[in-house]
DNA sequence: AATTCGTCTGAATTAGATATTCCAAGACGA
DNA sequence: TCGTCTTGGAATATCTAATTCAGACGAATT
């Protein structure tokens, strides 16, 4: 039972002195965790001594006892509010702005994982791991997109999975032209309407490869071709904060796949494990 | 802060002891209800007078502060697995860890919020704001670093700040060469002993420069080199994850920095926006 | 009315916990 | 190698909590 509620109950039976202490106990509550026995006493001109006594009368072990419980019951008691911490801590530094972005990325990222159903994820997850088995994955991104083309393509790279990533349309072309059925091709593409995409996406999937496509959650000339469209969401109106909210959804997502990849086989887990030994062994020396 | 993200987004710079202490409450926070200083510096075979300096470092009055802070903290996180029971089914329900990764990132996005004070936002937005007015912001940085970087970069062109950036440590030292006061470097490291790079940081500041550093929340060369030092808190157990969680954080990190550089100057705000105007301007038709 | 008993309170004491000081050993740079 | 700085522990000082003991008060009994 709560501490504060067992010295209401009892307060009606005590002695004068007593009743003093539990009346400013349960008006003061938070202001206990500064008191010592000692200044509580003084602060109400009675004796150390018959705060202690008050303390196990109410069969608490001592004076710190009482007082770690309140404390407690009190965290407990204001915590109705402190649902997700990240979220709080954000609101309450709330200065200038910055603060504001913490909870638009936030809800960035939340959106993005609402629209993308963990079957997507799975589902490009074993994707990658197929063409890591039996073929190659490419990788293209053009702008600001290419940055986190290219950071995934390191990841992938990490793990064993061999992966071929082209800052430009004309390479990815090139390299794209001997593609084949067990491979898979990434594009990032934000508004999904890049001519040369397009093309390159229609043309891989001529030759039997894979599409996968990250873009914006709108419909799109690129998304419509892929066999499995991943999508972004994230909105604000001032012009530089967009591409922000973009890309952290972006990677929250990629984030998303990534752990997919590295978690959702129990066999694939193993063989990535020793991989990644492998690499630590190579750089270690 | 919760006394527990505290103390783990330090742990990695403490001493020996001082981590078997961290370790111990980490693992125990419940058991700290009953342990006195001198229970716990025996439970670990140390001294009680270490106990209570480890309390101070972190910032607590004394050791029972420390407790009480532990105990309101626990307190309210049981409270907050009974009343959130929706939220926690829906993490079950999207299983195999990609549930668990969001919260991980949060925390450690959370943990470098709180290490890096508004303060040192605002002083690197400054510096950059500066260098844009009266030099060139040099970005450098190596591995998986060099995708942030560069990124970060890119935003910053796009503000109208010339910025160079290189992928190697070569280029920047040629680059670096002829830069002086008013010039800034900003040097992503992630364990922040790179020679070549404290090297470059050396002579960067000899030549007056203003050196910022990014590096991991631990204490390295690169470091104490830096006029100001921006810190990436991130952990975890799995070496896949890991680098997830710091490349989030650091994302993290550098959002925070480009939107005080947007924001937290009322006539820098007017100028980047026009800025960003001409931008689309040359990209629209 | 005086005595006795029980209860309550505070002063004094003791026990216990916490904070500080000081010193030795090791790490780090010059 | 020699300071210098840092770290951890022993000893100590300070503060806090718990117990003991004695006096005060009141109710019940003779």
């Amino acid at each position: 039972m709560s501490p504060l509620v067992k010295i209401r109950s009892e307060r009606d039976q005590m002695s004068a002195v007593e009743r003093r202490i539990a009346d400013f106990i349960l008006e003061n509550a938070q202001l206990l965790r500064d008191y010592s026995s000692q200044q509580l006493a003084n602060a109400l001109g009675i004796s150390q001594s018959s705060v202690v006594k008050f303390t196990q009368k109410l069969g608490f072990k001592g004076y710190p006892d009482l007082k770690y419980s309140v404390g407690e019951a009190i965290a407990r008691a204001d915590n109705g509010d402190a649902t997700h911490v990240a979220t709080k801590a954000a609101e309450a530094h709330d200065e200038s702005g910055v603060g504001s972005l913490w909870r638009r990325k936030s809800e960035a990222e939340e959106e993005t994982r609402l629209i993308n159903t963990p079957d997507t994820l799975q589902a490009v997850a074993d994707a990658m791991a197929t063409a890591g088995a039996k073929g190659k994955v490419f990788m293209i991104g053009l702008g600001d997109d290419d940055i986190y083309a290219r950071s995934f393509a390191l990841r992938l790279s990490l793990l064993g999975i061999p992966t071929v990533h082209n800052f430009d349309a004309a390479r990815m072309a090139a390299s794209v032209s001997a593609a084949g059925a067990g491979d898979v091709l990434l594009v990032f593409s934000e508004h999904g309407n890049h001519p040369a995409l397009c093309k390159i996406g229609r043309f891989f999937r001529e030759r039997r490869g894979r599409l996968i496509t990250v873009t914006r959650h709108t419909s799109n000339p690129l998304r419509a071709l892929a066999d499995i469209a991943l999508l972004v969401s994230a909105h604000d109106d001032r012009p530089y904060i967009q591409p922000v909210l973009y890309q952290s959804a972006l990677q929250h997502l990629l984030d998303g796949v990534f752990v997919q990849l590295c978690e959702g086989d129990e066999q694939r887990h193993v063989q990535l494990l020793s991989n990644l030994e492998r690499v630590q062994q190579m750089l270690d020396p």
